[in-house]
DNA sequence: ACCGGTCTACGAAGTTCTTCGTTGAATCTA
DNA sequence: TAGATTCAACGAAGAACTTCGTAGACCGGT
């Protein structure tokens, strides 16, 4: 069985983003840090599913869990954006980032760094 | 109530892109391009939550019922990636724009494409 | 050794999503 | 007009997801 192949849901994503931004945490520390208001066992729930299903492993060495998301930050981020690729955009990179882009008004900032982006995907093409 | 502020699920996305594809249809049309070969009774039941949800208009001045998308292809791809964007990438179009094509290996031309992208928003800015 | 707090584990309730069987109405055909 | 076909409506079953109450283990201080 693959380490990963099912999308994350909705609170299981929530709680993946309080650890790319924290790092490793107890339980107790994604409550804290958690936007979403969820109480301490509904979060323990999800961690011990979120084992199971490989989403992040756990150190319990310790009295109390530590959690780690098993994959890196950015792995996932493209398992979700090839996905949404596919299911809405009929694999056309380029609608989506129009519609990224009309949606949010990009700064001329930001147009730079994206052009920046595109020149090296293109000098390190094989 | 606004017309449409939840995301569409799986299986109602899969009858958009029919749509999408086809234009207004009928539930048998909608079965026969449907590539997830679900039936008849399952589309049908899909397309009334829809009506409801507010998804699709139906026409029923005919024997045979007509759906149409009740939003522009376009409004709904940038919900939803909008969507992504708050729930996995912290609102930064960089990244998501990054893991998209680092995902698919554009070609040289669908760089082009996208720096065309680029200086349109560019020049359109206000 | 006991008490209060913190922790994980378990199970179950409530909701949403997906799927389809059945029913009755409308339409077509012989 | 009788029988067959096509259709929308309804309800229900089963799965997945989210939430939390409760129970039991572990540890601190007294």
């Amino acid at each position: 069985m693959p380490p990963q192949h099912r999308r994350p849901t909705e609170a299981e994503l929530s709680i993946l983003r309080v650890l790319w931004a924290n790092g490793p945490s107890t339980v107790r520390q994604v409550v804290e840090r958690s936007e979403s208001g969820t109480g301490y066992t509904t979060i323990l729930k999800l961690l011990q599913i979120m084992t199971e299903k490989g989403l992040v492993k756990r150190d319990d060495s310790q009295q109390s869990h530590v959690f780690t998301p098993s994959q890196p930050e950015e792995k996932t981020q493209r398992q979700l954006v090839d996905d949404l690729l596919d299911r809405a955009f009929g694999g056309s990179v380029q609608k989506l980032v129009l519609q990224a882009l009309s949606g949010r008004k990009p700064s001329r900032e930001e147009l730079t760094e994206l052009r920046k982006l595109l020149n090296t995907l293109d000098t390190r093409r094989p």
